[in-house]
RNA sequence: GCCGACGUAGCUCAGCUGGUAGAGCACUUCACUCGUAAUGAAGGGGUCCCCGGUUCGAGUCCGGGCGUCGGCUCCA
C-alpha cells in the first residue's frame, strides 16, 4: 500500500504498516522524534495502522507550537499525574483528565480532601516518572473486559465511563498505570520538557451540581522549558490588563465590601459610562427606538405573572415591608415592566413593531462564589430594549437587531462570537412554532452573513436566542448581548393588538441588548483597550503641562481654550519635574500631553501622544485634528 | 452554592518557630523652577477584614462569619 506524505510524494508501505513504521521508513530521527500522525485534519496515533492511499503528516517534537502536537503531549501528562497521583494517595478514585487550551487537567476522588501544598510533591513525583521514562502501550479491548478491568481495580467513575462510552475501547499503559483512553499518546515521556502543575479546583463529576464533587489538578506541559516561561510570561502580562487592576490604576471604579457585586463608579469612569450611555441612546433614536423608563420594584403579583416568581426567585432581591404593605421585589430584568407599559393602552398593529427601550438598573442575587470584577456583578446596568412585534415581522427585527450589534462591536474594533440556542426539552408551546421561530433566527443570521455556533437545546423555555460572546483577557468567554424571541410572555400578560383583521392578536416579543450589561462591557472594554481608551472614551483626553510656575497661565487659557468645544482637559500645574509628570500622563494613559514653556505659544505647541511621539501643531490646527477624531 | 487559596497603610507587598507592625509608590511640608517615563529631604498615615476561643501575651494558633481570588455549577 501507498500513503501519501505532505511534499505530495508517495510513500510505499507494507499492509497493516502504522504511523510508527511509516516514520521508520522515511528515517530513523523521525521515527524517534515522532508524536502523532495527522492526515486530514484529524489526529491519529502513530500505533495504528494506515489506510492505503491515505495522506499523512508526521508531526515530531520540532513541532512544539503545532495545537496538535502539544494536545498529545498534555493528555499523555495527564496520564502521568493520574499515576503520580495514584502512588502518592492510596485508595484515590480516578475520573477522567483530558487535555485543554493552554495545559490539561485530572479529576480525582481523594480519600482525604487535598490542599495546594500538595501539588508539589506530586509534581515532584510527575517529573520523576518523566526521568525514569514512560512508554505508552496501546491495547484494544471488549466492552466486558474493560469493565472488568476497571472493577477489580475498584475505579467506579472509570467503569461507568465505559459503560456509556461509544465505538470502540482502547486502554493505553504506562509503567504500572492503564487508563480507559482514546488517544493518541506520546510514544514515551521523553518529549515532556517542561511541566507545571497550576491549580486545584473542584469540579462536579460529568460536570453535573447534583453529583459528587471530585478535585480537579489542572496543570500544563510544553516541549521546551523556554515555552513554559514565556507561557507564565503572557500570563503575568495579560494580568496586566486585567480590568481589576487597571481599574484602580486608573481610577476608574472600586469594589467594596459594603456592597459586593455593586461598583463604585469614580468621575474617570463615569465618563466612560456617559459616553456608552450617549452612544446607545444615540444609535437607539436612529433605529426608531422608543426610551420608557419603568420602576425597580413590583408587587409579587407581576413577577408570578411574568414567570419570573417561579424560576428567577433564588436570584431576585425581595424587599422587606411593613406587615400591611404588598411584598415588593427589585426587578432582575426589564421585561415585566415592558410588557405592563406595552398593556397600558390598546394597540394597534398600524403601531408594530414597537420598540422600548430602557437601561435601567437591575439587580440579580448571583451566588456567591460567582461574581468577578465587573464582569459579573449584582448590580446590572442592560442597553435593553423589548420589540413587539407581528409574526411577520420577527425576521426582519432580528436582522436589524443582527446588524445593529455588528455596527457597535465594529466600533470598538471587537469580534463578538454569535451563538444560535434552539429549543430546550423543558419548553412551552407547539414544535411548529419553534420551527418557526428557529428558523426565523437562522434566516436572519444567514442573511447578515454571521457565522455562528449552534447550542441544540439550549435555549430559553420561552424561545431560541442569539447570543453574543467575548472573551477576557486570562481567555475565559463571557456572554455580552443577547437576543431572545419570546412568544410567552406576552400571552402571561394577555398583550394584544388590534389587527388589520379587526381581530386582537398576541404580539410577538424580542428581549434584545447587545452590549449586555454596561457594567460587564467596560470590563470586557478596557480589558480590549488596555486601558489605552481611543480619544472619545478617555476619561482624560489631554493634558497641559506648564513647564515651570510662569506658565501657569497660559497653560490654562490654552485649557480653557480646549474645554470650550467639550475636550476633557487637565493642567498639570505640580510642582514635580517635566520627566515626572509625563510620566504619570504616560502611567495615566491620556492620549495627548502639550508641554507648555517659552518656546510655546498658540501658534506652536508641543503635542506628545501616548508612548512618545511627539510633533508641533498650531492650536487651531490642533482644534481641526481632534475634530476628526 | 461547592472545592482550594488569600485578606497587614490609599495602592503593591514584607513580617521566621506567638512578644505589641515595616518597605516602595501615593499623600503633606520644605528646598529646587525644572523641556518629553521617577529631583532631594523631612513628616503624617494602620480597630493587621469581623466575632469568639486558646495563651501571661495573637497580625501570627484554633473555630465561625464576611469579602476577594483561581476553578466547578449557574448566568448578562
Amino acid at each position: 500500500m501507498k500513503v501519501v506524505l505532505p511534499d505530495n510524494s508517495e510513500l510505499e508501505l507494507p499492509d497493516g504498516a502504522t504511523g510508527r513504521d511509516a516514520a521508520a521508513a522515511i528515517g530513523p530521527k523521525l521515527a524517534e522524534q515522532a508524536v502523532l500522525v495527522r492526515s486530514d485534519g484529524h489526529v491519529q496515533d502513530l500505533r495504528l495502522p494506515l489506510q492505503d492511499g491515505q495522506k499523512i503528516q508526521i508531526l515530531t517534537t520540532r513541532d512544539k507550537d503545532d495545537p496538535d502536537a502539544l494536545y498529545v503531549l498534555r493528555h499523555s501528562t495527564a496520564h502521568l499525574l493520574a499515576e503520580a497521583v495514584r502512588r502518592l494517595y492510596p485508595g484515590v478514585k480516578i475520573a477522567i483528565g483530558p487535555p485543554i487550551e493552554n495545559g490539561f487537567y485530572y479529576d480525582f476522588d481523594f480519600p482525604e480532601p487535598i490542599s495546594e501544598a500538595d501539588l508539589e510533591r506530586i509534581e515532584a513525583e510527575l517529573l520523576r516518572e518523566i526521568a525514569e521514562g514512560r512508554e505508552w502501550n496501546r491495547e484494544e479491548v471488549s466492552r466486558e473486559e474493560a469493565r472488568r478491568r476497571f472493577e477489580a481495580e475498584d475505579e467506579p467513575y472509570k467503569v461507568e465511563l465505559v459503560d456509556t462510552a461509544d465505538g470502540d475501547i482502547s486502554f493505553y499503559t504506562q509503567g504500572d498505570f492503564t487508563d480507559l483512553c482514546r488517544g493518541p499518546h506520546l510514544q514515551n515521556a521523553a518529549p515532556i520538557k517542561a511541566v507545571k502543575l497550576t491549580g486545584l479546583a473542584g469540579a462536579y463529576w460529568r460536570g453535573d451540581e447534583h453529583n459528587k464533587q471530585l478535585t480537579r489538578i489542572y496543570g500544563t506541559a510544553f516541549y521546551d522549558q523556554a515555552d513554559l516561561d514565556a507561557y507564565l510570561e503572557r500570563l503575568e502580562q495579560a494580568r496586566e490588563r486585567d480590568h481589576r487592576r487597571l481599574g484602580t490604576q486608573l481610577d476608574l471604579f472600586h469594589l467594596s465590601e459594603h456592597s459586593p457585586g455593586s461598583p463604585f463608579w469614580h468621575p474617570k469612569g463615569m465618563v466612560i459610562w456617559n459616553e456608552l450611555e450617549e452612544l446607545r441612546r444615540r444609535e437607539n433614536q436612529r433605529r426608531s427606538y422608543l426610551e420608557v423608563k419603568t420602576p425597580l420594584l413590583y408587587d409579587i403579583d407581576t413577577y408570578v405573572t411574568s414567570g419570573h416568581y417561579d424560576n428567577y426567585a433564588e436570584n431576585m432581591f425581595f424587599v422587606e415591608q411593613h406587615e400591611d404593605e404588598k411584598r415588593l421585589a427589585l426587578k432582575p430584568m426589564n421585561c415585566p415592566g415592558h410588557m405592563l407599559l406595552f398593556g397600558s393602552q390598546l394597540r394597534s398593529y398600524r403601531q408594530l413593531p414597537m420598540r422600548f427601550a430602557e437601561s435601567s438598573t437591575l439587580h440579580r442575587d448571583e451566588p456567591s462564589g460567582t461574581l468577578h470584577g465587573l464582569l459579573r456583578v449584582k448590580h446590572i446596568t442592560q442597553d435593553d430594549a423589548h420589540i413587539f412585534c407581528a409574526p411577520d415581522q420577527i425576521e426582519d427585527e432580528i436582522f436589524a437587531c443582527l446588524d445593529f450589534a455588528s455596527y457597535l462591536y465594529d466600533l470598538f474594533g471587537m469580534e463578538a462570537r454569535f451563538e444560535l440556542s434552539t429549543r430546550p426539552e423543558k419548553k412551552l408551546g407547539t414544535d411548529e412554532e419553534w420551527d418557526f421561530t428557529e428558523s426565523a433566527l437562522r434566516n436572519a443570521l444567514d442573511r447578515r452573513g454571521i457565522d455562528y455556533l449552534v447550542h441544540e437545546g439550549d435555549g430559553a423555555f420561552y424561545g431560541p436566542k442569539i447570543d453574543l460572546h467575548m472573551t477576557d483577557v486570562l481567555g475565559r468567554s463571557w456572554q455580552m448581548g443577547t437576543i431572545q424571541l419570546d412568544s410567552q410572555m406576552p400571552a402571561r400578560f394577555q398583550l394584544a393588538y388590534m389587527g388589520a383583521d379587526n381581530q386582537e392578536h398576541t404580539p410577538y416579543v424580542i428581549h434584545r441588548a447587545l452590549l449586555g450589561s454596561l457594567e460587564r462591557f467596560i470590563g470586557i472594554l478596557i480589558e480590549h483597550y488596555g486601558g489605552e481608551f481611543p480619544f472619545w472614551l478617555a476619561p482624560v483626553q489631554l493634558l497641559v503641562l506648564p513647564v515651570g510656575a510662569d506658565h501657569r497661565g497660559a497653560a490654562h487659557a490654552l485649557a480653557d481654550r480646549l474645554r470650550e468645544p467639550g475636550y476633557r482637559i487637565e493642567v498639570d500645574e505640580r510642582d514635580d519635574t517635566v520627566d515626572k509628570r509625563i510620566r504619570d500622563a504616560e502611567l495615566e494613559k491620556i492620549p495627548y500631553v502639550i508641554v507648555y514653556g517659552d518656546r510655546e505659544s498658540d501658534a506652536s505647541l508641543a503635542i506628545r501622544e501616548r508612548h512618545g511621539a511627539q510633533s508641533t501643531k498650531s492650536l487651531d490646527e490642533l482644534l481641526k485634528d481632534l475634530a476628526t477624531l
